[in-house]
DNA sequence: TCAAAAGCTGACCAAAGTGTCAACTTATTA
DNA sequence: TAATAAGTTGACACTTTGGTCAGCTTTTGA
């Protein structure tokens, strides 16, 4: 009977040749993930991520040096679904088609990733200290494609004047809302820009939105 | 030259009888509500409110007994602007104009009051533990009332058909968002009731809704 | 004016938590 | 198979922090 390796479980399967170290930040990251996400940094203890991921805290600390570093890689490991549900807002589609896409995945994302999602959203509210001016600037860009995508589309005559900033905040927060309720997923927006938004018009343009979308034809 | 007491400050102007409890009270209360907002439970420490409060430690601990005591003191305070915005959503009124001062209401009190609406989602977020099963109960009542009220408006064929719920959540959500990223304020809807929502419903309602209010008539 | 109540506070603990380390074991490779 | 690298770990040092306390000062009220 071959010996398996002490932390080495039955169910990992196939990638039995996986090399000790992706094993073991994998194990450390996954559960720091939801350990922040439950906790938030400060509330969170290297000792429990420890505990989570299997290890002794000191081999935790062989491979991270701080719990900053470790908060940072989860961080750094999340914005990859950003781009994903973003990507249906796309010129060639047609605006209904595009918007009903983007919500339901942004939705079904949520619903598989509660734990990141929330996360993600937290380290936002946090003011996003930790993400990388790179990964801040990547957000800012995408989203900066997406609004002219919108812009392209009322030009056309495709959708009703609105603005693609706000109407991107009515889609993630609502979307948002169900991870942080729930399951979890998500995306930024620009923290910056919305410093200098102007209120009346956010809330002009929500409400006018809804009714516009709610109210019987022609009563607007 | 009368003396004035240590920690009167001549701005404090006319309010020169309040009593010292009262004063004080109130001083660790802002104080521990802008901490707390900034760093969440566990981050905020009780030296730190302390020094903002302009009280020693040990001060503090006279009026409070742990920090627990303080952050529910906190959050309950907070639940004072729940109704407020939610008094908008009235039977009386016709839906435009309802909806539209809901928002503008709600974006105005989160406007000003930056600190204690981001406090407050968050402790929405970190799963309500600290809401009082009254409080608790209260939000859920309020907000039962006015899905009542929305249902009517639909029933008189003021409203296209919408799940109230998600409606709501589209409202506060949005609403919301614009705290957590500049100023603060809010309500928290019913946690509880979210469990059984289904999500494809969920996403139907936002995309459909959007849609309907962005697209020319007649295109949907 | 004086005693009791209320308020104040520096100094101090004990618990908890981050991060370190030297010695040990396991894996790798020539 | 032997030497080197990589990984493991219990124990510990050090800091932070929630909370206490005994004795002090100020306020109150009769």
């Amino acid at each position: 009977m071959p010996k398996m390796p002490a932390n080495k479980t039955p169910k990992d399967g196939g990638d039995t040749d996986e090399k000790i170290r992706a094993r073991n930040i994998r194990e450390i990251l996954k559960a720091a993930t939801e350990i922040f996400s439950r906790k938030g940094f400060d509330g969170a203890r290297i000792a429990e991520i420890a505990e989570a991921s299997g290890l002794p805290k000191a081999n935790v600390y062989y491979y991270f040096s701080s719990k900053e570093e470790i908060y940072r890689a989860v961080i750094e490991h999340l914005i990859e679904g950003w781009d994903d549900a973003f990507a249906h807002i796309s010129g060639d589609r047609e605006p209904q088609d595009a918007i009903r896409s983007y919500v339901a995945a942004k939705l079904a994302y949520t619903r598989r990733n509660v734990i990141e999602s929330r996360l993600f959203a937290n380290e936002i509210i946090r003011g996003a200290q930790f993400l990388s001016r790179k990964d801040r600037q990547h957000m800012r860009t995408v989203t900066d494609e997406k609004v002219k995508v919108i812009e392209d589309w009322i030009a056309a005559g495709k959708l009703l004047p609105v603005d693609p900033r706000h109407l991107f905040i009515m889609l993630w927060s609502a979307t948002q809302f169900y991870a942080d309720f729930e399951p979890l997923a998500c995306d930024a927006l620009h923290t910056t820009k919305l410093k200098s938004m102007d209120y009346s018009h956010a809330a002009a343009t929500i409400s006018e939105t809804v009714l516009r979308g709610l109210l019987p034809a022609g009563q607007i």
